[in-house]
RNA sequence: CGGGGUGUAGCUCAGUAUGGUUAGAGUACCUGGUUUGGGACCAGGGGGCCGAAGGUUCGAGUCCUUUCACCCCGACCA
């Protein structure tokens, strides 16, 4: 491609709503522009960057036998009725009617769709299992789209459906597509880690995420200093603590304590560590048809996970209750404690389950129990992990590292859905008795134009894009500093043919502008190379500048065709 | 969906408190010339229903009402 003829709109300055650097860099340097709030044209160079991204994964599916199809973006919204997740997705679902007057959705994902399609088609074990997936636009009207490509409404993804008739059929699926998902995610040169993951209220066992580690990423996750694990802290766990503080050894008491309504009151007011105190977070617990007030002890040291709170409870939501709520349900606030209370219903964390010489609320304005030992309650009360995991607790996987957090973009998503969906929507086979069994399913997602955005999340600077070798618009960029000197022109469209005909994807920037615009825009861009044809030709030496290290490096101009072709 | 903010040239923004010539700047674009190793310079030029609708007024980018869009924080995000 010549720079002079190609669609490539570059600006100096960003859009003035853009703030990450993925959005900046990728309206800067002419690979998007914004439509509305959540929708965006891609430009010539987001599509080949796109395609490139997509060959990949087309490859690796091919590869663990995964098959590629298409389905319909516009889906009748009866499908979504069938499974009940007309309601559960709510706004979120754009509708239509045609003019007949028919419902319509359009697909925000594709389970309904594509269990449509294979039920009653695969009707034998036989043929089992099947991996279908498509590479497709998706639309989920987002209450808040932002970050550019990051999270829009209209999205491409990849997504993959599985169909077993055992539940270790599934298992090794799972795997492999995990294993596949890792495989793309290194071959675009991209820093991540998969992590288990929350696995919400569609149930399941089986949840994982693959994160990209960006500063800028939506999600925090807890890693360990020592081995693999990784975890959403919506769903990190820990193990049993070894450096456990002193106990404050005493007898049950109840004890005035005047005013102290906080945990860090509480710990100062006793001289004791907030490991043996109990926190209690009052909340509101909403199910489908009726919301009630949940109160949730975990240790004065930890912080209540919302969604393990939620998971805990199966509720449809858990939202704050205010002071009020629960004066009027005659708790009090800053005295709550799980002894002696039947107010409201009471979730208390696991690490808690038979521990001593606690101190708690007494129910009761300024007084509190000493001594405490809830080993009292463990066959009475529900106790669950509801507690978030802290940095510096002990890995539960190889219990010697320690967790720390880092933020990670979510990129894909696998998950073991068994027959939640072959249920709702009848979907079954025959197995080798002839007796009819629903499908064992999996799903397994990845956002390509997601991955666009989290390459340049990953990998810029204050001057633009770097692409990975894998993902780059186009591999090298031969830019012929003066377009005015004869020679420079020859050696330029030379190389350029050369590398053409070596099928490198290669763009000649032959526009008349100065060396300095050129090379701004070259590092905007964030092509991995670009050969500058200038002064020094004429001492038989070109330039190869490397992107990534900005490092300029003479060749001999006839050596530069091989020395490229090693590059890239 | 709650709270806040912004809509003026392709882009980034002044101008709006206090209404008053033909609505500005930078950048980008076109023409000519000079320049050619880090987003050049000179000269000339094109480009605007001041988000939309209604109102007040002799007169509205500016005041009033309604509305739409976009952005930010939060809630939400199988």
């Amino acid at each position: 491609m010549r720079r002079s003829k190609a669609f490539i709109p570059t600006t100096k300055e960003a859009p003035s709503d853009a703030t990450l650097p993925s959005h900046i860099f990728l309206s800067r340097a002419g690979f998007i522009t914004q439509v509305a709030a959540g929708l965006y044209n891609y430009l010539p160079l987001a599509k080949r960057v796109i395609k490139k991204i997509e060959n990949i994964i087309n490859e690796e599916m091919t590869k663990v036998g995964a098959q590629e199809v298409e389905l319909s973006f516009v889906t009748p919204a009866e499908l979504w009725q069938e499974s009940g997740r007309i309601e559960k997705f709510g706004k979120e679902l754009l509708r239509f009617h045609d003019r007949k007057n028919n419902l319509f959705v359009l697909g925000p994902t594709h389970e309904e769709m594509m269990v449509d399609v294979v039920r009653n088609r695969v009707t034998s074990y036989k043929n089992l299992p099947l991996n279908l997936y498509q590479i497709k636009t998706k639309f989920r009207d987002e209450a808040r789209p932002r970050f550019g490509l990051m999270r829009g409404r209209e999205f491409i993804m990849q997504d993959a459906y599985s169909f077993h008739a055992t539940t270790e059929d599934l298992d090794r699926e799972f795997d492999a597509m995990e294993a596949a998902y890792k495989k793309i995610l290194t071959r675009m040169g991209l820093d991540f880690r998969v992590v288990e993951a929350d696995s919400g209220a569609i149930g399941g066992n089986g949840s994982k995420e693959l994160m990209v580690l960006a500063e800028s990423g939506e999600d925090t996750i807890a890693v360990c200093s020592k081995c693999e694990y990784g975890a959403n802290i919506e769903a990190a766990s820990r193990s049993k603590r070894s450096n456990i503080p002193e106990a404050p050894e005493a007898s049950f008491n109840k004890f005035k304590t005047p005013d102290v309504k906080t945990i860090d009151e509480l710990a100062e007011f006793f001289k004791i560590d907030p490991y043996y105190t109990v926190k209690c977070v009052a909340k509101k617990v909403v199910y489908e048809d009726a919301s009630e007030i949940v109160l949730f002890f975990v240790r004065g040291c930890d912080n209540l996970q919302e969604v393990k709170a939620l998971n805990a409870t199966e509720a449809l939501d858990v939202v704050d209750v205010t002071e009020e709520e629960l004066k009027e349900t005659g708790l009090v606030p800053g005295f709550i404690g799980p002894l002696d209370q039947d107010k409201a219903k009471h979730v208390i964390d696991s690490d808690l389950k038979n521990a001593t010489n606690l101190i708690c609320g007494a129910n009761e304005a300024d007084y509190h129990f000493i001594g405490v030992d809830l080993s009292v309650l463990s066959d009475v009360a529900y106790f669950a992990d509801i507690a978030e995991v802290n940095e510096g607790d002990i890995c539960p996987h190889c219990e010697k590292g320690t967790l720390s957090f880092t933020k990670g973009i979510e990129v894909g998503h696998i998950f073991k859905l068994g027959t939640t969906y072959s249920k709702a929507l009848k979907a079954e086979f025959l197995d080798e008795n002839g007796k009819a069994q629903l499908f064992i399913m999996g799903t397994y997602g990845m956002g390509v134009s997601r991955l666009v955005a989290a390459v340049i999340e990953q990998h810029h600077d204050e001057y633009g894009c770097i692409w990975t070798k894998a993902t780059a618009p186009y591999m090298v960029n031969i830019m012929i500093s003066n377009i005015k000197d004869e020679a420079q022109v020859q050696a330029g469209e030379e190389l350029y043919r050369q590398l053409q005909d070596a099928n490198v994807e290669v763009i000649l920037d032959d526009r008349k502008e100065r060396f300095g615009f050129k090379m701004k825009d070259a590092e905007l861009i964030g092509f991995p190379y670009t050969i500058v044809i200038g002064k020094e030709l004429q001492n038989g030496h070109v330039q190869i500048f490397d992107r990534a290290t900005k490092e300029k490096t003479d060749i001999k101009s006839e050596d530069i065709f091989d020395k490229i072709m090693e590059l890239i």
